[in-house]
DNA sequence: AGACTTTTAAATGTCTGACAAATGGTTTAT
DNA sequence: ATAAACCATTTGTCAGACATTTAAAAGTCT
């Protein structure tokens, strides 16, 4: 109705959705090994490079594994929390990079996904996680910390800050969003961050994170968000102020 | 250091990784064209088959989309909202289905990121959203609704609170999140839902955001989610007890 | 009988070469 | 000038071969 001028997929494109239907409605259950590339070939009426791409297409994106030898073949994968991080941090960099996507967007969307947490990792937050917050702190105030490292150091804050909320669903969801943005802020804080009153919004919500106060926490990283927009801003019309100047 | 029992990967592996890293790190721009199949396994000193089978690995995680005919080739894609979303929820999904996620984990993760939206939502829902938020509610309330199709309105209606925050990026991050949660919310809602309550909070909801009451909004969708993890414990309860005395 | 080695079979990984099909450009015929 | 025929390039598909890995089966020695 919309599009109707959608191109038919290959072969190999068609079997790999065929292929993964099944796995999606459980149909084929993990672990599960698949009939063998030369099965395959005679079930779909194709020749073996065909099943061979789609099968490639399958493990692109971790729904099969595949083993060589005997009692080998293609099985399907129980996706791992990790695997499912590293695919996530892959497809949002490559959307915000290829999106014109503004930094304020992001960052919005970064803080306002951070602050969900906040309830929770206040309340479960354990020792572990404080002390990776304040060990992070800690490094963050060294000078003679490179702009990369402090970069690294905030992203391992913010992460722990998530993972204090214990619930594995979120920080999968959430590593996506806060790995995806270094970059993009990164252009922002290579140029005009002063890392001293950063240092201060990261202790401030650690301390209200260690006293269970969530209003607080909630409350100075609302601050922080607002003084990174203001950063984003200020680099934006800088940026506008160089371009005219050139002109 | 942690498991170096790493097994070497396949060519067709490294090359779609090589040409991965370029694509993200910004070597290669959108739209430009990849040496032909041909050119590439000159340049990498590999047969055809196994560059196709690299190309394939890309074209799986639409990164590249490849043209037949003469000025043809693979193209550098640029990943659409679309298409990301698309990944976001076969990833979720399959997550979820594959790590034994409990149902209260699920639900707190998609409620808490559903509340990040809050904020913005009620400050810059249009008259679009809350014209689909009403008629989705309208539709909740017919008796003759299927339960999928209930469902499906649920999941609308959600997508419509997420979408009146307008902002992609939160869309992108969140449809995931909702959408993946439908087939294990089903589990539940199927058995012991009581619709007129859930379309109850969900009027209820859309008033609020209609009159810019984030506080008030907030509030009724913890409420929504404290019937819906009732109901998650209920039903887990139901289910153990059965257990029980078939034992 | 049990432990060790060798063989074998099955499966994926890779290569080669061929043809089909699509597609844009070029030439030719009208 | 326009349309048709042709051509070159490139991906899509196929067939068959060989390499490599692996587990199990068979064989051998003690």
């Amino acid at each position: 109705m919309k599009d109707s001028a959608e191109k038919p997929l290959d072969l190999s494109a068609q079997i790999a959705t065929s292929i993964r239907d099944s796995i999606i409605s459980g149909a084929l259950n993990v672990d599960t090994r698949l009939p063998s590339e030369s099965e395959l070939s005679e079930e779909f009426n194709v020749s073996r490079s065909t099943i061979r791409e789609a099968l490639k297409r399958l493990a692109a994106q971790s729904l099969i594994r595949t083993q060589r030898g005997a009692s080998g073949g293609a099985f399907v994968n129980k996706l791992t929390f990790q695997e499912a991080y590293g695919q996530q941090i892959t497809t949002s960099t490559l959307l915000l990079s290829m999106n014109e996507v503004s930094l304020v967007t992001a960052c919005e969307a970064r803080f306002a996904m951070e602050r969900a947490c906040i309830p929770l990792a206040s309340e479960r937050r354990k020792p572990e996680q404080l002390k990776t917050m304040r060990s992070e702190i800690q490094k963050q105030t060294l000078k003679s910390l490179s702009d990369e490292d402090f970069c690294a150091s905030d992203v391992a804050f913010h992460r722990a800050l998530v993972d204090a909320a214990h619930n594995p669903v979120l920080s999968f969801q959430l590593a996506g969003a806060v790995e995806a943005m270094q970059p993009l802020m990164n252009m922002v804080t290579y140029t005009a961050r002063d890392r001293v009153r950063i240092v201060a919004f990261h202790s401030n919500i650690a301390d209200a994170i260690e006293d269970h106060d969530a209003d607080l926490a909630e409350f100075t990283l609302q601050n922080l968000e607002a003084y990174t927009i203001e950063l984003a801003h200020s680099v934006l019309q800088e940026k506008a102020g160089a371009r005219k100047t050139a002109d």
